[in-house]
Order: structure tokens, then sequence, then C-alpha cells
DNA sequence: GCGCAAACCTGACAAAAGTCATCTTTTTGT
DNA sequence: ACAAAAAGATGACTTTTGTCAGGTTTGCGC
């Protein structure tokens, strides 16, 4: 399948205001635009492999990309959905390693990628887009430490309402005392989301529904009563 | 117990060649150095508390240290154990949050504490260092997504002989054919490492010591057959 | 050195979650 | 439109791990 380039100066991107580029100057921000190459990807496309080297950035435009590790017998963890406006396989350039995990895309996707000279040309002049980098990184961060003590601590029911509710507020469709999660996950990735199997999570689902936590609207999830919802999560709910 | 302090000039600490602030122009180094206060600290003692506001940056001169979270039952996890040359307390100062964990002393410590604003006063003023930073947090991030993984799809078998190969690595020292982790770790500090209940992990240290995979010397573990423990860590063995 | 508390250990049991096998439904490619 | 493949669902069973309850040992303050 062809790579399809397509392309739209950062200046004008929709999701300019959402991203890290967002405040950056008319200069850096033409820097970046002047060297960046925009591809479109289907589903299922990968955008980077774990073991490669990175060779810039990738910044995008539109759909959604899960990034994952595999483990030994080939079972994946996502370790996060990028979106619109998001990143993609800044930390490994920026640790000067290789990628350790694979990027694969979730929904049709367009994607800018920018060659690391040039972004760390723009980072090295400007100290405020550099500060603001790390404290976006350091924040990350955190939410990892907070995956980790749920991972470590809590039970698969717990965990699974804990994702869906996250997955709610990221890419949440707010409706009338409900919220459709935009997001056409399979329960397979659903369960390397939350890391167990897939059938514990089909069965969990099934639990939620019949309790009328959530509804199935086609591929996607709609979260009914999300207070609830954070009770199986086992969160304190004001 | 009233703090004691210290003070080691840090262009003489020991740690200086382990540490982040190795290579820092004399004026930069004598500019944290200025404004550092430096605290012994006994064990059980705590440096900084969850929810609370950062307002320095903690760096190591002696001692262990577990940085860690409580769950809603009181169950802690152990996010990281710090030595002599770590920063501390890095991460929800650069992202301008509270405290996510609590820090604790391991085994009695000597820490110093850099006000925030000298600490930013460097890193703005000098690229290098800051370049430095983010590459260590990067890495660290790294650390994490690959823990993250393990937590999801690992056994507590495995996780267990995995995490005393990493504490191998960090705190081993090495002797004919075998290797004691400098560390003295409660079996309730190890099951929070792993993310698991005491017993547990008390069944299984003495399983791998029925295996001859390791040996206990007072507080502290031996590990007398590396290879034989990644096998059981799942690792792939040369 | 004594007594108390904490840490460590063991066994029995229960609960949670994984695996496997099978079946149905949906999606996809041609 | 159809066949094949993928995704989803369900049941039976096993394994892993957590929990609880009861013990012993170790370490520490007085």
């Amino acid at each position: 399948m062809a790579k399809v380039e397509f392309n739209i100066a950062c200046s004008l991107c929709d999701h300019l205001k959402d991203s890290l580029f967002n405040g950056l100057s008319p200069e850096d921000l033409s820097r970046i635009n002047n060297h960046k190459t925009c591809v479109q990807y289907k589903k299922g496309q990968n955008i980077f492999y774990e073991g490669t080297r990175p060779t810039g950035l990738y910044c995008m435009n539109a759909g959604k990309v899960k990034v994952f590790k595999n483990n030994v017998q080939g079972k994946e963890f996502i370790i996060y959905i990028a979106k619109p406006g998001d990143f993609l396989g800044y930390r490994a350039l920026l640790s000067e390693e290789f990628y350790q995990a694979t990027a694969t895309v979730l929904e049709d996707a367009k994607i800018c990628f920018i060659p690391k000279e040039n972004f760390f040309e723009v980072l090295q002049k400007n100290p405020v887009f550099m500060r603001r980098v790390v404290k976006a990184v350091c924040h990350e961060m955190g939410v990892m430490e907070e995956k980790l003590a749920e991972l470590a601590h809590k039970s698969v029911r717990e965990r699974l309402a804990a994702n869906l509710l996250m997955l709610k507020e990221t890419y949440g469709m707010e409706g009338e005392g409900s919220s459709l999660i935009d997001l056409a996950l399979s329960r397979e990735d659903l369960a390397s989301i939350v890391g167990t199997a897939t059938e514990t999570v089909i069965r969990l689902l099934s639990d939620f529904k019949s309790d009328g936590l959530i509804t199935f609207e086609g591929k996607k999830i709609r979260v009914l009563d999300a207070k609830k919802l954070a009770k199986q999560a086992d969160l304190i709910v004001a």
C-alpha cells in the first residue's frame, strides 16, 4: 500500500492549539513546517517499530494510534493511545534510545513527520518550548506512575472500570447524561490496555452492561453511569 | 527527632560523577552549592509527602530512599529506590504538580536540598544541562514503560525474579560467582516493589532458595545463579 | 535480660483470573 | 454476494494468587 502524502501548514492545523507547538513563534513554527512530511495512514499500518532508531518526531493531525509493547508470548500491552495534536515517539528521540514500543494506526490517520535535526534546533533555541516539553514529559511520567500503582494493586474489574473512565475523559463525546467513547477499540485492544485476557474483558463488559453502567453502540462504548463506574473502579466518588 | 545538618561541597561530593550535576561549570555548581541545605535522616523518616507541593530538588549523598504511593487500602507500591547520586522529587518539580508519591528513608541517609529557584536558574541558563535532564527523564520513562508491560503480563514469580535481577544490577556487590544485593529490604517492601502480597514473596523467595538461586545474608539477599533467575523471569538468556 | 512489637513464616482456604474449546456473529476481500 | 477470516461470546476447568489465622523468630527499648 503506497503512502499517501498530504500537506497542511502547521499554522493552519486544527490541532495546533492542543499541541506542544502551540505558542511557538512564527519563525520557529515555519522552521518545523518547512521540513515536515505529512502522510496518510490506513488502519493497521505501522508508524514505527520497537527496536528501531528514531529519526524524528511524529505529530498527529487526524486519527488514532496505539503505542504498544509485545511480550515474549506475543501479547500486546498498550502504553498509550495518541490522538490529534499529540506527539508520537518523542520519548525515544529525547532519550536517544531505540524505540521501545511499536505504533500502529487504530483509525485512519494523518501524521506529520519532523526530522530530528529541525525539532532539536527549535528545542535548543527556544528555552520556553524546551521547558514546556519537559513539563509535558514529566506530567506523562506521573500518569504512568499512577498506572503502575493501579496495575499492581487493583483487580481487573477495577482496572477496566478505571480505564473506561479514563477513555471517557479523553475521547468522550458528551451527550445528555451519558458519554460516547469515540474510539473503535476491539475487545482485544481493550484487554491490552487493561492488562488482562480478552475473555475477561468480554465478561466484565457484559456485567457492566447488565448493571446499566454502559451500552454498546457499534464498536463503541457509551458510558451511561460514570458515578457507578467510578465506584466499580474503587475511586472516591464526590 | 531533630534534623541534623551537615555540609559537603558539591564539588567534593563522592557521588558527583554519578549525578546529573556532573559536567556543570564551576560557576553553575557553586550556584547550586551555595544555596543547598544538607540534612541527615534516620531510617523511617520522610523526605516528602504525597499531595504536598515541591519547593526544590533533593539530591542523595548517602543512604537509600524508597519513593512510593499508597492505595486506598493503605497498601504501598514502590516506584523507585533512590541511591547516592540520584535526584529525588524532580518529576513533580518539573511538571509543576504536587508530589504524587511519598519518600521515606530505608537506610540512614544524607540528602541535600536545592531550592527550586536555584535549580531552575541553572536549568534555564545551561541548555546542555537541560538537555541532560530531559534525556534522563525520558530514559526513566522508558524504564517505567517496561515495568508497566511486565506488571501487566508476567506472573508474580517472573516479576519477583526480574526485580531481584534488577536490584542486583543496581545494588549488587559482585563476589566470586555471586552477587550481594546491598539493600536491607523487608519482605513487605519487596512485595511493594513486585506488586504482590507479602506472603507470596516469602513463599517464592524460599522456593528460589531451595532451588539454589539465592541465599539470605542477614536482611540481604545474595544472588547465586543469575542465569537460572533470568530463566525464572522468562527473560531470554544468551 | 526481659518483654513487646515487628517481622517472618506456614497452612488452609477462597476468590480471581487465565486457558482452552467451541460456537456465533461480524467484517473483509475478491 | 459469498467464503473465509476475524472478532465476539460462553462454558468448563485449572492455576495463580490473595486472605486469614495461627505460629515462630528477631530486634529493640528499657
